[in-house]
Formats: C-alpha cells, structure tokens, sequence
DNA sequence: TTTAATTTCGCTTTTGTCGAAAAAATAATT
DNA sequence: AATTATTTTTTCGACAAAAGCGAAATTAAA
C-alpha cells in the first residue's frame, strides 16, 4: 500500500461518518462503530483512523461551535469527500463482482 | 484484533480462493487477483496472507502431487474453512446494512 | 478549582508488502 | 549417467502501513 488503499476499519469509519452525515465527530463515531458493528473501539483509535481518512483525502472536516452544556467544547465534524465515495464505490463493486464468481460448493 | 478479524487484504484473498475452489495455490491466487482486482501484489505477499488466514482458521491446505511439465512441483492447494465462511458472511452483512442506512444526502 | 466532553500524543501489535533464498521438478549438457 | 541449468513453487527475513490503546492536553461549564 502507498497511502492510498482503504483499509479495513477505515472502510467501516468511513461509512459510519456517511451514515451520520452532518453530525459525524469522535465520540458518536465510537458508540455508532459499537452499536451498529458489534466490536468495541477506543476514542484514540477512531481518531487515528479518522486523521489518516482525511490525510487520505477521503474525509473533510471542520469545526463545529462549543454547545451550552457542561464540558461541551467544539467539535471536529467530518464529511465524506467526493473522493472518499468514489474509494468506498469501488470496493464495494469489486466485492460483489468477486461474491459472484463464487461457486455453490466453494466452501468446505 | 486479536487474531481473528479479517483484513482487507485477507478478505480478498479470501474470496479469491472461494472463487477458485478447487484449484487455488500461490501463483494463481495472485494472478486471479491481479486480473479481477486490478491491483498488483507479488507472489510472496500471497503467500503471507494465505499462511495467516490459516492460522486464523479460515482456511486448510494439503499438497497436490507434482504435474509433469518443466518445475511442476507440488502445489499447495488451499480451500476456505466452514468458519471462513462464516467470517465472510458475517462481515458482507455489516457492510450492506451499514450501507442501507447511508442518507442520499451523505456525500459532498 | 473541579468536572465533563473532546481531541492530540506517543507507543505497541497486527497487517500488508517485498526481495531473495530454498526446494523440487524437468531439460540440457558433458 | 552424472552433472548442471532452468522452471515452478514455497519459505524466510525484513520493513512499512494500518489498527489499536492509555494517558496527556485542551476547552468549556459548574
């Protein structure tokens, strides 16, 4: 890889920010991530994984404004970028080409 | 992780045997690859993915006997293991429910 | 100054990647 | 027939990128 594949937990980040569209940041990222995908995952590593999706060009992101309650700084919001659809299009088509070249007995 | 998660590679890899059945070794693996995945990876990179995936338990492998043409050595022929199907399965559904609840909206 | 929500930093383990060496077979040469 | 070359294939050793975590830093309200 040079930087530019998608990962596996990247691919997963990636579509949890799609499916949260406007309102995408750290923590809500970590909960849907555990809900939706049954897997537990630190705050430190979603925002690994979310640093190297925008290194990647494939998030954007932009600051949102601090909220009234208690501790409720800023958030750092994240969006899909044209790019990033493209890269999560083309993985998907590809595995369902691959899916459908599998024979009945192909397993054991 | 701890062993038992599938990464982006290894799932290739994965359905790639899946889709040869009865015939996947080394060199064909990384052939079938190359033409349906258009990516290129040598024959080495295969062949760590292939021994991790057993190790993981998703895949067996037994010896073919040597074929008569110039070098034709033994293979080793590899098939995917009831729980690598399994592992399969149950990462394709994440990833189309994940996909179900993208808003049209999502993408800039 | 305490507490809460959030992001950033430094570090380790697992995956992805390759070049080169080893092994095992047939073909060619002496 | 013995040795050497060539071909197909797998194994080994090393390094880079991605995945993962705990703890520190930041910023807001109480």
């Amino acid at each position: 890889m040079k930087g530019t594949n998608l990962g596996e937990l990247e691919e997963i980040v990636l579509l949890i920010v799609a499916n949260l569209y406007d309102h995408a940041y750290g923590i809500l990222i970590k909960n849907e991530i555990e809900a939706k995908c049954n897997r537990s995952i630190t705050i430190s590593t979603v925002h690994n994984v979310l640093q190297r999706l925008q290194e990647k060009g494939f998030l954007s992101s932009r600051y949102s404004e601090p909220t009234k309650e208690r501790g409720g700084k800023r958030k750092l919001l994240f969006t899909v970028t044209a790019s990033g659809q493209t890269a999560l299009n083309t993985i998907k088509e590809m595995r369902e080409k691959l899916w459908s070249g599998i024979p009945k007995v192909a397993f054991e």
